[in-house]
DNA sequence: TAATCATGGATAAAAAAGATCCATGATTAT
DNA sequence: ATAATCATGGATCTTTTTTATCCATGATTA
């Protein structure tokens, strides 16, 4: 069981972006530079949370990205299914109807009972996710390290800008 | 997120091992064809499964491979850590630390509270894997396919047992 | 109008998964 | 005793997936 590094690359420029003041945005280069990441392939995860109507797009000089909606109202399962995709983790083969020594078909009307315990637990993993909000996030980080990591992007946005400003 | 397709095979074949009389074994070879997948790979995948104490060898002629406990004592969550690895699909690269802009270390006295939402996440997809035993699964199949794979693989091994019988 | 940015596709390199083969050692039926 | 059978473990190879990069295009605004 494996989680693509992609996600943890979404989850933070999400938080990062949560801190922003209002009318605020990043662009792509900047959080990368940020996160010590590669910016082309920060892109394609960035352009997967604005199709999935998690970030928006301002174009232009001055342009980047920007939550969609409020911090309260993301979710890190919102994050982790449009970088992963929405497939399950476990993916039935229906290997009982293959090899030499299947099965009779009539024994499939209903799913595999294994699969439906495995999905089982997917759903309560998702459920989970859904619960821990972006809101959250910034909450818990404030905690553990005073400020947490939205502030320390708005810091990262004033250097940012005042070093496009020249 | 994705899980191999070896836990898949790992469980059918566990699975089938519950349904043994009293003393009965399955070959490698037998659970391969029966499953229509490469021997030499499950293989691998039982030896994993023996050496997590799940599964019992019998070596020799007439040898093969047995369950190591009852089915109400293995669960779904055993068999999965064995053949995946213990190793928790989200892994924190500290991406915070990383980067030009790196925050203070002072800031990593704890962990990262997004690694930790989803450790907890995946905490409680261990747990419900837990709850659901070998035993139960041949319950349920019992209801949906009138028998259940471990029946049918009882019916396997008698066929398997004639033939190596000649 | 020129600079800046996102977008998307194509591509390449790296890592992991899947699958196979062979040599070895242990065990038991004959 | 001997031969057959089987598990074991290591080495290897192929395929797929992941990660990363690059480039051409189109939209937007200073």
């Amino acid at each position: 069981m494996k989680l693509g590094e992609g996600v943890e690359q979404a989850i933070h420029s999400v938080a990062m972006l949560s801190g922003l003041s209002e009318g605020g945005v990043l662009s792509a280069a900047a959080i990368a530079e940020f996160h010590g990441v590669s910016t082309s392939y920060l892109l394609k995860h960035l352009q997967a949370l604005s199709g999935a109507g998690i970030l928006d797009t301002v174009p232009g000089p001055k342009g980047g990205y920007r939550l969609a909606r409020k911090p309260a109202d993301i979710t890190l399962l919102d994050i982790v299914l449009s970088v992963e995709g929405p497939a399950p983790a476990f993916r039935c083969s229906e290997i009982r109807q293959r090899g030499p020594n299947p099965l009779p078909s009539r024994y499939f009307a209903k799913p595999c009972g294994i699969s439906a315990a495995m999905l089982k637990a997917e759903q309560v993993y998702r459920a989970e996710l859904a619960k821990t909000t972006i809101a959250d996030l910034g909450r818990t980080l404030a905690e553990v390290d005073d400020g947490g990591i939205a502030a320390r992007g708005c810091a990262f946005l004033e250097i940012h800008e005042r070093k496009t400003a020249r």
